[in-house]
DNA sequence: ACTTAATCGAGACGGTACGTCACGTCTTTGC
DNA sequence: GCAAAGACGTGACGTACCGTCTCGATTAAGT
């Protein structure tokens, strides 16, 4: 079994080898700065082994967010304690943000431009990939915060389970850079514990 | 006998001429495709005269962009229907978006890049530069809301005076257009009129 | 056996185009108003093709000019009729003048600049690749001349056998035009001939 | 009468400034790399004025040459030793080639380019105008040698007469640099006085 | 086991836009 | 009223990447 020499990779390998070498480039250089050449070099792949599997640079980028956010965000179960729970998940989308992943969508979101009528189905499927997996974690909060009559049933309105990441992302896009423990805090103190609490 | 002939530099009126010509070039091609040639070629100036005045698109393009929004957000002066007021100033900030000023955003965020650690006084100018003036207006209309008793005092809280356009904000650049009416009654209803409604 | 198939690099291919399309822009537009983008249009090449070969436009024009004269200059056999031998090689000399070669020189000289102590190894290879070949005809041709008698031996000396030549050149360079038929015959009649023919 | 002020230089003093500074520039850096704005800065000029009396640089060097020139080679007495009298001459014109005087010829024979068929005016004024001179002085000194028997009364043709200058040109411009005293020597021993001397 | 076809790394290529430089014109300002 | 200063439109420069293509070398699959 031993393997002689440093072999070719080939599919999947060398797919995978592609994804981590953009986002490094990623995290070092940001979406704005990240050169397909850069990207190849670092994979030790020619240039049209990237072209042959994603016709551009975003596309690139999306696939390799996709395929770090697989398998990651998944899982998470509530406490109870809603604002505790809020505030632990909140800690991991800012962690997320920190990295390739959220250079990744700030590339994403600066190429972004939907034509005012039609509809764009890449657009928003992407953004369902993203909002999805925290509305189910958030609802979840609340379905628990709610059995346990902390949290009134109104809260389970979509833009108010979505509302804490939305504030998040717009303090990641805005300020360049993921909210702080304090931003937490205070939005969750200031907006969404005042909003979603159940008053006897 | 105030002589009106301050006989305007050739430099102020080519500004304007760049600053109109990159306002439209970024309406119709967005940030992302936005050429410096296409721009001094619109303008019918020469690159060069681009580059003496800003060292590269972006710096362009957010004085583009604070060239038009001087004397554009003016004022605002609330009617005490506190909903109604917000309604209206929301609907003047989606209309922004879907014009140069939300595709210069774009830019901006797109290219944005914080270091973790140190300050950047820069970014901290421009993004106070777009939301003071929001916030200010905002704040206006919650103290005639509180002046009234239809507001609680306590939300003068500048996270929950900058909550409404924050969440245009978000809408804006996930899902690359402004948001509509529909939407802005939504947030309306479910987030931002629960929270500052004073509870007799 | 002797497969032909050498199988060109597809570089070749390239460099002969370019070559050829800067041969033809020297002619038509000459050295001074040669333009790299205008040659790079007419071989249908890029920019970066003719920078990644030659460091500007002095090395492309030497290295085209290099190329036609190879396998041109070629042989001449002297007939024994020293005058109608010199007129023959002369009459070359100014044809070539009279195309890119002549305009390669042109602006070969228009850019020379020896510093004044130090030896210019280039400069002194393209000099000696141009006067070389026209010395060894014209010596070829005045031995023929010793050997029958109507040139003196003393007429081998260098400056001598160069003599023609450098004449054409001083009337090319300083007319910017060949020397006509009537120039050739007044420098053989009036300078070369009496110079070099024996005296019985 | 008494001038106070370093009063701005106007009509032939600034010309004369000006044609100082393109000398130098010339001598500096070579015509190939003389930039009218450096001209206009090392003359404390305006672009516009070197604009308003030449129309290029072609001409504005080629009025400075002749500015220096005049006056300069103007007269010289033969001795009647003919091959002494020519290298003095020649070595004059050897020094004056190696100052901005070589360069601007060096700059002007670079920029030739007379159509076939056509007369050019300028060209041949120019040429007349760096040669006659050279072919006075020569055919002075011919005349005196003529004149003590020694030069034959033949050699007053005009082509040999030029001869030695067209030598001393034709090495300058194909060697970037003018004739050292040796080869002035070997002009006149192998070539010119071969030609010249009379035999008796 | 031995072709055979696909896939890879490397990088040359035709392009486009970059940001710079000098041109020759034109306007402003000061003497 | 002309000269200096230098801003301006223009266009070529030489560079950096783009996305496509060609070239052998490598490797997995089919015989």
């Amino acid at each position: 079994v031993t393997d002689s020499t440093v072999s070719r990779r080939r599919g999947d390998d060398l797919e995978r080898a592609i994804f981590e070498a953009a986002l490094e480039e990623l995290a070092e250089v940001g979406y704005a700065n990240l050169r397909m050449e850069a990207v190849a070099a670092r994979a030790k792949a020619g240039k049209a082994s990237l072209y042959k599997r994603w016709p551009d640079r975003a596309h690139l980028i999306r696939a390799a967010a996709r395929h770090k956010a697989t398998a990651v965000d998944t899982t998470f179960e509530p406490s109870g304690d809603v604002r505790a729970d809020m505030a632990h998940v909140m800690r991991r989308i800012t962690e997320n943000q920190g990295g390739p992943g959220g250079e990744a969508m700030r590339g994403w979101v600066g190429e972004l431009r939907a034509p005012a009528g039609e509809e764009d189905g890449e657009v928003e499927e992407i953004r369902e990939a993203i909002e999805q997996p925290r509305i189910r974690v958030f609802a979840k909060i609340l379905e628990a915060g709610i059995a346990n009559g902390t949290v009134r049933p109104e809260a389970l309105h979509p833009r108010i389970v979505n509302l804490a990441p939305s504030l998040l992302t717009q303090h990641f896009l805005m300020k360049g850079r993921p909210a702080t423990e304090a931003v937490i805090g205070e939005i969750l103190d200031e907006i969404v514990m005042p909003l979603i609490t159940a008053h006897r």
